[in-house]
DNA sequence: GGGTATTTGTCCGTATGTATT
DNA sequence: AAATACATACGGACAAATACC
């Protein structure tokens, strides 16, 4: 068998240092000039092995300070399906989503804006290409730190039939749910959720302060909201960074689980 | 404002070429040399914009033949929650969460062990730490393709307590949920989802096929389920490629979708 | 604020290895 | 076997960010 090259070895060797505690969360590595004498290579073999830590997440880097083991992260816990009881159709405030606790959510005025509809939109919505949409788009926190990017899309029909207030651009305190139920009668029955995870653009980057070179990924959720007689009301697209979010999914009468910490991932199995 | 470094302005140039479709998917970039000469840069320079479109999941290397824009990948749907009417619980064979159609999935026979519960697995089960669970992994395919790692632990309780073919290193052809509820009258009645991304192991890369420099992501997956009694029966982690896999949550009445290819992303809000 | 030392980031050139055709 | 193309590894120079005095 063909041995690893060096700055593979040198990453195993630190990624044993680390998932060992020797090199506790939160440390200081040695710095590119130490690690170049104790591993005998030079200085750029040894950036090739800290990229590699990097790219599984596992240390981050500080220009003019050094190299860190990265902080374990507490997730942000989303529930896609409430909680049996709470009845459907509410959600139009998303605090309910996040876990109870010291947790602020806050969010942005919404930007509002009437576009063409296309793509997904077009398809979720079931609209022809370039029909218009109202779209509402906003960015939420947590206790001041950036959670989310949502946007929701709604036909221009509903606004048409009198829902006006889609159009404004401030918030509707009872939600646009509850709203488009008063006036038009029309009642989110259901839903659909599609969550899938890509990697964030520049901007998505920039608001959730994740390096803007892929290596954190975004979970991409969709869901298409629809009326009794199956009509799609809204399409909601909410993106998040996957290394601090989780999603739960509760189906029949789960019982309440007691908190807790959640300590590490599994250990995992091997294909034989 | 700072000018971006000169690798950064390559892999954006590049970018455009392929976002814009000039170089389409599948396709080879100009050689390393090429490029080289083209933007008036040395080859490690070109390399660094090129490792930046890697991690963005855009572009990939093939030694001895080039770098090529990647395919786009038709993702193959996980539905969580089954389609209302087809009954909880049934969910023993796993074939029911794949899309219909042409795509054949295939499991390896089990390999069963006898572990002592840690971490997760005892909090999930709600069993002390270090008691006795029996664990069930399986690789499974869909047309001969990876599709997922499954390791589903049960708690040896139910194995005392007479349902002795959980320990069979043998398919269990109703499913195990079934075969528990007609040995015991423990009823499967409803479960919790969690969904978390990280990066694969050494294990998962390989069975997968991903580069195992963790720049995709893999989907973990923790289902615990619970009888009537709100008793954990067992948990079930999969681990699932990102790159190749979305989850589906109907809730309620959802209206079924007309198929519809589902082209690209939604063309994304910046946040002002 | 300024200056200096430390540390990582960028960019270059070169040589050699490995995979594929 | 030869040619091509990416992978690894080295060494060097300077820039940029940070911390400290």
């Amino acid at each position: 068998m063909a041995t690893d090259p060096r700055y593979r070895q040198i990453a195993e060797d630190l990624r044993e240092q680390i998932e060992s505690g020797e090199l506790a969360h939160g440390t200081q590595l040695p710095t590119e000039l130490e690690l170049r004498e104790r591993y005998d290579a030079s200085r750029n073999t040894v950036r090739d092995a800290i990229k590699l830590l990097i790219a599984r997440g596992m240390v981050e880097t500080r220009p003019g300070q050094g190299t860190f083991v990265v902080e374990q992260i507490i997730p942000y816990v989303i529930m896609v399906k409430p909680e049996t009881g709470s009845g459907l159709g509410e959600g139009a405030n998303y605090a309910s989503e996040i876990e109870a606790g010291s947790r602020k959510p806050k969010e942005s005025v919404p930007r509002v804006e009437v576009k063409l509809a296309t793509g997904v939109i077009a398809s979720e919505l079931q609209l022809q290409d370039d029909s218009e949409v109202v779209s509402r788009h906003q960015q939420r926190y947590i206790d001041g730190t950036p959670y989310s990017l949502q946007t929701s899309f709604y036909p221009m029909s509903l606004v048409e039939q009198g829902a006006v207030r889609i159009l404004q651009a401030a918030e509707i305190p009872e939600g646009v749910v509850t709203y488009v139920r008063e006036v038009l009668g029309k009642k989110q029955v259901s839903w659909r959720d599609k969550i899938t995870v890509r990697t964030p653009d520049a901007n998505e980057a920039n608001f959730f302060r994740v390096p803007d070179d892929g290596r954190i990924a975004v979970f991409e959720t969709f869901r298409t909201s629809f009326d009794e007689s199956g009509e799609p009301l809204r399409l909601t697209v909410t993106v998040y960074p996957t290394d601090r979010n989780q999603f739960v999914v509760n189906v029949g009468e789960v019982p309440p689980k007691q908190q807790a910490p959640d300590g590490q991932a599994s250990d995992r199995k091997q294909p034989e």
